[in-house]
RNA sequence: GGAUGUUUAGCUCAGCUGGGAGAGCAUCUGUUUGACGUACAGAAGGUCACAGGUUCGAGCCCUGUAGCAUCCACCA
């Protein structure tokens, strides 16, 4: 027997690592249709967050559900190396213990970065488990094992040779505290505080002189040029003329460039082309020299002179005293602007001319644009994923980092040639690169390379392209985008049919979940105080597709306590029918009208449920789950029941405890893809039941045939109507009550005793023509009296009510009813059905009125 | 500067090709009715941001305005 209460944790137990050893998780059923999903990798850096949760409950959700629908269901797990951000946290973590990554040498330091990855694996396989992820874990991968490097190592020859990778020198968002390249998206903008300082310029043969404003004054050692605007009067006479660089006394060019805005600053801007993408542009364009300043380390080098090995910031101070001391310093302005920050380190980037690894972007971009079949639900992400591609700069994909794939290309010093392979190369005289390619290379490869790829394996032929990929709106750029260029581009197809995203998840406030915040909910807390499936029930409903949501604990409690709700109509249910039924095949013609009307209500349920499954729209098919629960079944269908089954014989109680069993067992397999611990639970108490839930199909509809609905309509009706009557007239709500029913029809007489039952009737009496006494209540097929000892006055009143409203409903119809262009436009079942309700009304105020 | 989302009950949100406004929580009234007080029976609560338009009919479609949020690009 199922305990009194839904206890998760006790539910929970054990429940994964059986599933697991059963080999439900493991795909390849070859006598099914495959479906097949990727995980999104989680990084090896931390912890999973609700993020991560609601992502994967998505898809856990997902396989459940196709698997019940017959499906060979593939998903795959795995990891993600994440470069920049798991060396950041080695590096973090040894940094405590007084260690460089130098100190360590690039061997020691990689080890150090395993040892970390199989800690952190290790935590992620444990919160899978906690999620219950249907994870098919025979097929793990992990972004830097043998056959994800060896893709990557593919890719990149390949690109190379068709020179689609090329080598070059570019600005690039230089990171100073992590030292490496990023590419332009891992480089955050955030509005800081800053200073625009304005300096004079002397113009060289000339007594006069202009202002020229910058936020980083220590660039201008690396300037070449002042520019302004050809067509600004201020200093129109002025272009061609040499002006005076105040940091270091040299001579600089004065030119004109339509780029300049007139109405910025002073109009006259320096020039820097190695230390700014825009001056790099303009640099390029009138083929002026590229003279860094600064070092990697983000230190002033001799260019600058004096200067030489101070920091950036050090160096900025120190000039501007200098100048303001040579009296070109005209006055500084507090600013608040845009200043790029490493996503990771958070460190000022700076952009720096280097040599990098790019990836050409057009080609590539052009192709996804032109050939990508992938089908966005919601739809509107399709743009989001079009905009960018249609504005991508070429992709930096060299890092300055030891933990990743190494770049292969080798390089010889003395002869300057590079040999980029696949395969390593021991040539004399030849070093390979000492850079590693971007974190996100290898996870673009991930929906083929996981599968196999390049090799043709048989997972690869069966379950590429993946069915569906699922998540955030925010990895578009990062990672959905550059699958389907790198899998159009290598595979010939698109990397998944159809692409779900889902929002993000917020606190209470709606603001961001984040470390600095510090508002960040741990799942596993969740799910240690209400149990996983309320988790995954919460994240999965109420929700529209692509929003984002809010982690209210209220919401999780609801959760639960539906939940618990549906734990304790199975109570009831499997109480009622005893352990040893036997549940048979329903039999149409023995069924009473209450049973084909929950039967009926249950196949709209499974029909709408399939419905919204089918299209992802999880929120929706469990509002209609939901619903059918609690009003049809719990509130409504369970109590007729306990009536029926007191009053009636043998055989016909049978087919009522069979009914409770089949509408019981359909909502345990409905509700279990959102909720597998406490489905599974459920489903092993039902009296007869497979291995597991796993084993089972999606429910099908049940032949019912046609019955008086009407009949149960008007029950309910009337149950509710005498409730709602007690609570108005301050009647206890088992107070009783005398009834008296007009009606021909049968099937509703038949259903008396549940009427009296439910109206805590003192008596019921039925009779064929409508008297005129106590309070009236009309209905399509009867008319009921209440007879009390209610006083005129308020039999009146109530009347009167019901009049006004039957009045008003008519009124309304009539109107609609007369508008010759509803009549003529509108939809004939439309119209129909109007003059239906109009007769309908008509007769009941008629009733009402006798 | 470009783009997207959002505005519906006190709060958080659903509302799927246009056809009588919904849920959860909160509030109020009742209830030891034979699974559930994590419950039951009821009640109250909305000019669907605003202004136009299309339509027989608009929360839903179109145009505009405003607030809120997010993304992209960014000015030296």
């Amino acid at each position: 027997m199922l305990d009194k209460r839904y206890d998760p944790k006790k539910v929970e137990e054990g429940k994964y690592e059986n599933w697991k050893s059963k080999g439900y998780f493991t795909a390849g059923d070859k006598t099914k249709n495959p479906f097949s999903m990727v995980i999104p990798p989680p990084n090896v850096t931390g912890k999973l967050h609700l993020g991560h949760a609601w992502n994967t409950t998505i898809q856990d959700i997902t396989a459940r559900y196709k698997k019940l629908r017959g499906y060979d269901v593939l998903w795959l797990p795995g990891m993600d190396h994440a470069g920049i951000a798991t060396q950041a946290k080695v590096e973090a973590k040894l940094r405590k213990e007084g260690i460089s990554r130098y100190d360590l040498g690039r061997e020691k330091f990689l080890e150090k970065a395993w040892e970390w990855k199989a800690e952190y694996a290790n935590n992620i396989h444990e919160q899978w488990a906690k999620m219950g992820l249907m994870l098919d874990y025979t097929r793990e991968r992990f972004t830097l094992d043998e056959g994800l490097n060896n893709a990557v190592l593919h890719v990149f020859k390949t690109l190379y040779d068709k020179g689609l990778i090329y080598r070059g020198e570019r600005i690039i968002n230089y990171d100073p505290e992590l030292k490496t390249a990023l590419s332009n998206i891992e480089v955050v903008y955030e509005d800081d505080k800053g200073k625009f300082y304005y300096f004079k310029y002397d113009v060289v043969g000339t007594n006069e002189s202009l202002i020229v404003a910058t936020t980083r004054p220590e660039t201008m050692f690396g300037d070449t040029a002042v520019f302004v605007n050809p067509e600004d009067p201020r200093y129109k006479h002025l272009i061609g003329k040499k002006v005076i660089n105040p940091a270091n006394g040299e001579e600089l060019p004065l030119m004109a460039d339509s780029y300049v805005d007139i109405e910025f600053g002073t109009g006259a801007m320096k020039c820097t082309p190695a230390h700014d993408p825009n001056d790099f542009a303009l640099a390029k364009k009138y083929d002026m020299p590229f003279i860094r300043c600064m070092d990697l380390d983000a230190k002033m080098n001799e260019i600058a002179g004096k200067y030489q090995g101070m920091d950036r910031y050090e160096c900025r101070e120190a000039l501007v005293k200098d100048i303001e001391a040579s009296g070109h310093l005209v006055k500084i302005e507090d600013i608040v602007h845009p200043v790029g920050h490493s996503e990771r380190s958070g460190a000022v980037v700076e952009p720096y001319l280097s040599k990098q690894w790019f990836v050409k972007m057009r080609p590539l971009a052009e192709q996804a644009l032109a050939k990508s079949s992938v089908e966005f639900i919601p739809e509107r992400f399709r743009d989001t994923f079009r905009q960018w591609m249609e504005n991508a700069d070429d992709w930096c994909i060299s890092r300055q980092l030891w933990w990743g794939h190494r770049i292969p290309a080798y390089y010889n010093d003395e002869t300057g040639d590079v040999i980029v392979s696949d395969k390593p190369v021991n040539l004399p005289g030849y070093h390979q690169d000492e850079d590693v390619l971007d974190t996100w290379f290898s996870s673009a490869l991930w929906p083929f390379a996981t599968l196999g790829w390049p090799e043709k394996t048989p997972d690869f032929e069966r379950y590429f392209p993946n069915s569906l990929m699922v998540t955030a709106y925010d990895i578009i750029f990062f990672w959905v985008s550059r699958m389907i260029f790198d899998s159009l581009e290598f595979t010939k197809e698109s990397p998944f049919e159809k692409c779900l995203i889902h929002g993000l998840i917020r606190d209470a406030h709606g603001k961001k979940m984040s470390k600095s915040s510090n508002n960040g909910i741990d799942p596993i807390d969740v799910i240690n105080t209400y149990g996983v499936d309320a988790l995954r029930y919460f994240l999965t409903t109420g929700s529209a597709p692509g929003q984002d949501i809010r982690y209210i604990e209220e919401k999780v409690i609801a959760s639960s306590n539906y939940l618990n709700k549906i734990w304790n109509s199975a109570r009831y249910v499997l109480e009622t029918v005893g352990e040893d039924f036997k549940p048979f095949k329903i039999d149409p013609s023995k069924l009473g009208l209450l049973e084909k009307d929950i039967l009926t209500k249950l196949n709209n349920t499974i029909k709408n449920v399939s419905i919204y499954m089918d299209k992802y729209e999880y929120s929706l098919a469990s509002t209609y789950l939901y619903n059918f629960v609690y009003d049809d079944f719990c509130s409504t269908y369970l109590e007729m029941s306990k009536v029926t089954l007191n009053n009636s014989d043998e055989e016909y109680r049978n087919i009522v405890k069979n009914v409770l069993v089949t509408v019981l067992r359909a909502i345990i397999i409905m509700i279990y893809p959102f909720a597998p611990f406490i489905g599974e639970e459920l489903y092993l108490s039902l009296p007869t039941h497979l291995e597991s839930i796993m084993l089972e199909v999606f429910p099908s509809e049940v032949e019912v045939g046609q019955y008086n609905a009407t009949a149960v309509d008007t029950l309910y009706k009337m149950i509710s109507d005498i409730r709602n009557y007690k609570v108005s007239n301050k009647l206890a709500p088992n107070a009783k009550v005398n009834l008296l029913v007009a009606t021909k029809d049968e099937d509703l007489i038949s259903l008396k005793d549940h009427l009296s039952r439910f109206s805590f009737a003192k008596s019921l009496g039925f009779i064929e023509t409508s008297d005129n006494s106590g309070v009236k209540f009309v209905y399509d097929n009867a008319t009921m009296y209440l007879l009390d000892d209610t006083s005129d006055e308020e039999k009146a009143l109530k009347k009167q009510k019901d009049i006004e409203f039957y009045k008003n409903e008519i009124a309304r119809s009539e109107k609609i009813l007369s508008n010759e262009n509803f009549l003529a436009k509108a939809p004939k079942e439309k119209v129909e059905l109007e003059k239906a309700k109009l007769e309908q009304y008509r007769a009941k105020l008629e009733e009402l009125l006798k």
